[in-house]
Formats: C-alpha cells, sequence, structure tokens
DNA sequence: CTCCAGGGGCGTA
DNA sequence: TACGCCCATGGA
C-alpha cells in the first residue's frame, strides 16, 4: 500500500474518458487497473489516492502512467476564457490525464474501437485478453495480462472467431502477423515524432487517421495529436461555426480534446 | 471523388 | 419491429 496527495486525478472521470478500456470499478472511488502485465487497485477519497502496490513499484510504474510529471493546471489556466463552451467542458473533466499505455494494447483496442461503441468495445478486449493474453494470479484474484501477438500469430485468424470482432479480425491479426514478421516495429514508432508515427501507423492495415491519432495520443503521448471523431465534429458544428481554435492549443490539442469529448460524452448521456 | 459492406448492441420511434 | 448510430476503414 501506497499513499500519496495528487492533484487534478479524478478515476471516474478517467475510467469514463473513453481512452482505457481494462478499468474496472471494484467500489465507489476504487478501480483496478490492469496494465503492463502488473494487477493495480487506486482508490480515491478527495485528492488523497492509495494505491495497492508498494512505494517502489508507484514510482517506477504508476507515477508515468498516470502522466504525474506533467501540470495539467498549467493547461486548465491557459484556456481562452472567452470560450464558453470550452471553459464549460474543462470544468467538467478537470481531473482528467492522458495516460500513458502501452503501445501494443493502444494499437489492438483502438483497431477495435472503429465503429464501436464503449460497452462492446471492453467486452471484446476482456474476451481477447482471456484467450491470448497471460494469466496471472495475485492476491488470490485471477486476471489476464493483455492479448499478446505471438499468441494471436500462432491462434491464427481462426482464433479470433467467437470474440466478436467482426470485420476488425484480419485486422488485429494483421497487426499480429506485422509484430511477429517484424514489418511493424513499436520501438521504431516510439522513436518518431507526431507527424512520422501518423504516418507510419496510417500504414498498417486497418488504421485509418482517426485511429492512428488515437494511438499516438494514448500510446505514444503525443499530446499534439487531436482525434476528431464524430462525437467531436457534431460539437464543432454545433459550437464552432466558425472554426475550432486550433492554432490557440498547439502542442496540447489532445487534452484539450479530451476534455470536449468527455463533456460530449457525458452531457448526451445524461 | 463517392459509396458501401461488415458485426452486433443499443437507443429511439 | 424497424432503423439509425456507434471514438472508421478498405475496397470497389
Amino acid at each position: 500500500m501506497y499513499e500519496v496527495e495528487i492533484d487534478r486525478m479524478d478515476l471516474k472521470q478517467i475510467a469514463e474518458s473513453g481512452q482505457c478500456f481494462r478499468w474496472k470499478q471494484v467500489k465507489e472511488g476504487t478501480y483496478s487497473i490492469i496494465a503492463f502485465e502488473r494487477y493495480l487497485e487506486v482508490t480515491q477519497n478527495g485528492s488523497t489516492f492509495t494505491f495497492s502496490c508498494d512505494e517502489e513499484e508507484f514510482n517506477s510504474v504508476w507515477y508515468d502512467y498516470f502522466d504525474l510529471g506533467t501540470d495539467y493546471g498549467e493547461v486548465i489556466r491557459d484556456i481562452d476564457q472567452s470560450d464558453e463552451y470550452l471553459k464549460n467542458a474543462v470544468g467538467f473533466g478537470s481531473g482528467i490525464r492522458i495516460l500513458k499505455q502501452d503501445l501494443w494494447e493502444i494499437i489492438i483496442s483502438f483497431i477495435i474501437s472503429q465503429n464501436n461503441n464503449l460497452p462492446r468495445i471492453k467486452g471484446i478486449i476482456e474476451k481477447l485478453c482471456k484467450k491470448f493474453g497471460r494469466k496471472n494470479s495475485s492476491g488470490g484474484r485471477e486476471w489476464y495480462g493483455f492479448a499478446r501477438a505471438d499468441s494471436l500469430y500462432e491462434g491464427g485468424m481462426e482464433g479470433l472467431r467467437d470474440i466478436g470482432l467482426g470485420y476488425r479480425d484480419k485486422y488485429i491479426y494483421g497487426a499480429a502477423v506485422g509484430i511477429i514478421r517484424k514489418n511493424i516495429s513499436l520501438d521504431r514508432l516510439i522513436s518518431l515524432n507526431y507527424q512520422e508515427a501518423q504516418t507510419a501507423l496510417k500504414e498498417i492495415y486497418g488504421i485509418g487517421e482517426k485511429v492512428a491519432d488515437c494511438i499516438c495520443l494514448y500510446g505514444l503521448h503525443q499530446i499534439e495529436a487531436f482525434p476528431a471523431d464524430t462525437h467531436i465534429f457534431k460539437l464543432f458544428a454545433q459550437y464552432y461555426p466558425k472554426g475550432f481554435p486550433y492554432g490557440r492549443y498547439k502542442g496540447k490539442l489532445g487534452i484539450i480534446q479530451q476534455y470536449l469529448f468527455y463533456h460530449d460524452l457525458k452531457s448526451n448521456s445524461v
């Protein structure tokens, strides 16, 4: 157990912001997280967070995962105060952070996300991990690591039947083949800048501009990436008829996008 | 450039 | 019961 004070972080907001698919609410204020072949439980009480790991693991793994080195307050303070819609959206999701997640997991997760809804995405990923992930047990609990490329490769296209991927199955299998045959290099993607990474990702079968931007933002932490989906386009048409001020937020558009997306998602579901 | 399939669940009428 | 809509993309 490790207890720490963290400003501007809200587990519920992060969990529901559509960037992670393997968080589960254990009880009010507590979430279980599976990432990097580790199982973590975090409890939030105001700005006090209790991590189920020790201090060493918190510092070496989770500090980075939660992007605790970035001052989101600075981003928030820089918002154009005359932009009522954005100001409202930021106030609504001010505890959101852009997680630094595993690149392979993000590539697969966001290929699955295309033309899909959040509950179904989570269900598919859970099935994939159960079948192709490493089985772990800790504290009398059983959990699966993320689906591994080599396991997916060995399973072939037939292995993906009954997962519910639909037409996305060939993209997932293709990505696994790409890793095994070294046509896709995760290390190389990590070394590229945003534009280069986006271009390289779009060359992967099943990845277009939208998914490439999601992978840049959530898997490579390129915070200038601005994934524009139907939520964003609708909101732009309604609230920014003269165009969204992209230039105003250059270099941190990804964070701005997350506030807008989360606000739209939540305000439409209530 | 435009059009449309392809899975499947869910909200809406 | 039907139909549109999903954090789109590839292929015709």
